[in-house]
DNA sequence: AACTGAATAT
DNA sequence: AATATTCAGT
């Protein structure tokens, strides 16, 4: 602590942005989208019931529609979307399921991350988000190698991953029955452009368990029924029967496979 | 250069 | 604890 000190210090503060750089904390950090997620109102403190949330802009399959439309307003209309985060995602038990489905109908060995979040085809999915939760995943699968006294049930069982069978196969890498019978990988080809429907994010501490639905896939919007009340709920719901994903995208031995059906996931719950 | 999987961070 | 992010090894 010496007399240098004042002197970087008067630098310093030449050096700091004017108030008029700082972006003003009041300022909507959040993208239309994601507050519309969020369910926030920017600008309306009304009411806040949620009903539903129906998704404006409806992708027509055909239509020619896009989904970053900032551009224009420059002005007022401020889009800092570039930098936000994405809401954490939250592993509802059917979005498990889901992914349980795509990891069997794989097999072990072709269920990495980039595949397992294609073939869900689920929209706002990011590969990591599957890596995050395959990794899980698999430690929950050793876990339970280890551990197959069934002494009593497993009560503190792992929430989520106990809602969802583990296919026999999974315990046993090794086996003559590792991989599905896909000699080809079909996956779905589509590109997810930024997020479209995020479901939920973490609302803290919350007392229910799963009171949330999981994203929407990608076609076939149906509606969704969400018990709102304060009991752990479990719903369901989501689209049923099988839905169709068309174009496939060479992905590791291109096959002349153009339509492929997903898995047969119509025992959700 | 893109992915994966493990470690590490929030 | 659950999810995200970083990191090193292909």
């Amino acid at each position: 602590m010496k007399e240098d000190d004042s002197n970087w210090f008067s630098k310093w503060e030449d050096d700091l942005p004017s108030p008029e750089d700082l972006m003003p904390l009041s300022q909507t950090l959040i993208t239309p989208d994601l507050a519309i997620a969020f369910d926030i109102r920017t600008t309306h403190p009304n009411n806040h019931h949620h009903h539903e949330q129906p998704p404006p802009p409806s992708s027509h399959p055909n239509s020619g529609e896009f989904d970053s439309p900032e551009l224009g307003g420059s002005g007022g209309g401020d889009e800092p979307a570039r930098t936000l985060k994405r809401p954490r995602l939250v592993w509802t038990p059917q979005l498990h399921k889901r992914f349980v489905d795509a990891v069997a109908h794989l097999g072990i060995k072709n269920a990495v991350p980039k595949t397992i979040m294609q073939l869900m085809s689920v929209d706002g999915l990011t590969r990591e988000n599957v890596a995050s939760h395959l990794q899980k995943y698999r430690l929950y699968l050793k876990r339970m190698q280890g551990l197959s006294s069934g002494s009593g049930g497993d009560p503190a069982t792992d929430h989520l991953f106990a809602s969802s069978p583990v296919p026999a196969h999974f315990l046993h890498p090794g086996r003559g029955n590792s991989d599905q019978f896909l000699p080809y990988v079909p996956v779905a080809a589509q590109q997810m452009g930024r997020y479209g429907q995020i479901g939920h994010f973490g609302p803290g501490r919350n007392g229910g368990q799963f009171e949330g639905h999981p994203f929407v896939s990608r076609q076939n919007h149906h509606q969704q029924v969400i018990h709102r009340v304060g009991t752990p709920v479990v719903h369901h719901n989501v689209s049923a029967a099988s839905y169709v994903v068309d174009d496939v995208e060479s992905a590791a031995a291109a096959n002349g496979r153009k339509i492929l059906t997903l898995f047969p996931t119509a025992g959700d719950d």
